[in-house]
DNA sequence: AGTAAAATATGATAATTGTCATACAAATTC
DNA sequence: GAATTTGTATGACAATTATCATATTTTACT
């Protein structure tokens, strides 16, 4: 049973509040896993017994829709928690969670959690505002859904996944994604995803080889937002 | 001043955590106003103080997109508080708030805010619950601004809104709002809001008298989701 | 009440986006 | 390694939605 005292996930997330003992009570009930690509975490309606921790690899939080597509709402990544919303409010999940990477994650129950609420303050008030940035950031995706069109929706996601995940020494993204799922991500239909992909390639905003994306006119990009 | 004790806020928000002692603090401290219909609560980008608690009446929380057009992400309503997302992030509000009817609105500072979270768990634990719960709704409205039709929506968006703010007598929606108001909620040019309005008038699903919406075919509403 | 301004309505048209069909490439399986 | 499945790509077309123009109605104002 590894330590939490030093995991990464202490380090960027609510957890950064919780002291000595309360690490090493949490590390005593935790449990680790591995999650390979495409696998599932837990699916929407699931009710969840704790959150997950993810020390390595990044997910896709995802609900599926009633015309048969998958609409993906946040990508979680190392160093963040999984499931607070749900366990916070008592409520089965809304949202499935995907591995998009291969992940290691750990599991906390419940009770742990609970108690970490109840015995430490600036524990609460962490996840509070965890929860407030991933509110505010769903309200800015409605609105862009909302108001702009998907090419714009395309460029931005682009961009943004250059600045969550990086890119790798050729220039090319770091996350790869299908083009299915870059279409859930900007809530359009996969051809016409890969339409404006070859578009982008075309106008040479972006170049293309295989699932290997490679930003190459930033500013373009930035100026169709 | 009034006693915050009987307040209908106090019933239905996370404020019910509050015991006797807390509650005259917070009447002691706090400022109530009227705001006036079409008047402005808080603009994108203003810092807030504290959060305002709505006594009466219903306001709208919008976002002003690039292309000009005020996308509504919630409408919030008696009972209900406003600014908490902001004031736990620390941030400045990244939407506005203007009021749809006359409203009783109290603010309450900041400081009495952040010392009610010092000593009161319950009251983190129901802000929390809260923010979850808009969190939940914001990831269902991107599904729905991303994966469902214009028509769709607006069948939708007639039916919460009676649902949620209820009728009156002669069946008209108790909450009347503009033509681009209606579109703002369902993230779409007014033009074409007002184009389905009539087509649901002519099919029968909805009567229209000015402004008065009257839903006469539910179950053909409901259908269309 | 009379006028100006704003909101609602509708037509015509263009632009965007989705759907279906099909081809090809890449990955997986046996 | 051949065969099957899955993902990517592109064309043709249809449906949806936005935009612009212009009436008409309602509301606000003095």
């Amino acid at each position: 049973m590894s330590k939490c005292e030093q995991c990464i996930v202490r380090e960027f997330s609510a957890l950064k509040a919780l002291n000595k003992d309360e690490l090493l009570r949490m590390a005593d009930c935790k449990t680790s896993f591995v999650v390979k690509k495409g696998e599932t975490i837990f699916d929407e309606g699931d009710s969840l017994n704790g959150i997950y921790c993810i020390k390595d690899g990044v997910c896709k939080l995802s609900k599926l829709s009633d015309n048969g597509k998958d609409q993906i709402v946040k990508l979680v990544k190392k160093g963040e928690l999984l499931g607070q919303r749900s366990l916070i409010s008592e409520e089965s999940t809304n949202l499935s969670a995907v591995a998009i990477e291969d992940m290691h994650v750990c599991f906390i129950p419940k009770q742990e959690i609970l108690q970490f609420f109840n015995e430490n303050n600036q524990f609460s008030l962490n996840m509070m505002k965890s929860v407030c940035g991933d509110l505010k950031d769903a309200d800015d995706g409605m609105v862009n859904l909302a108001q702009k069109t998907v090419k714009q929706r395309l460029a931005e996601t682009l961009l943004k996944l250059e600045a969550d995940f990086g890119s790798n020494e050729d220039g090319s993204l770091k996350l790869q994604l299908s083009r299915e799922e870059i279409a859930g991500m900007i809530g359009t239909a996969t051809e016409s995803c890969i339409r404006l992909l070859s578009e982008f390639n075309k106008e040479g905003w972006i170049t293309l080889q295989g699932k290997k994306i490679t930003i190459t006119n930033k500013k373009e990009l930035q100026r169709m937002i």
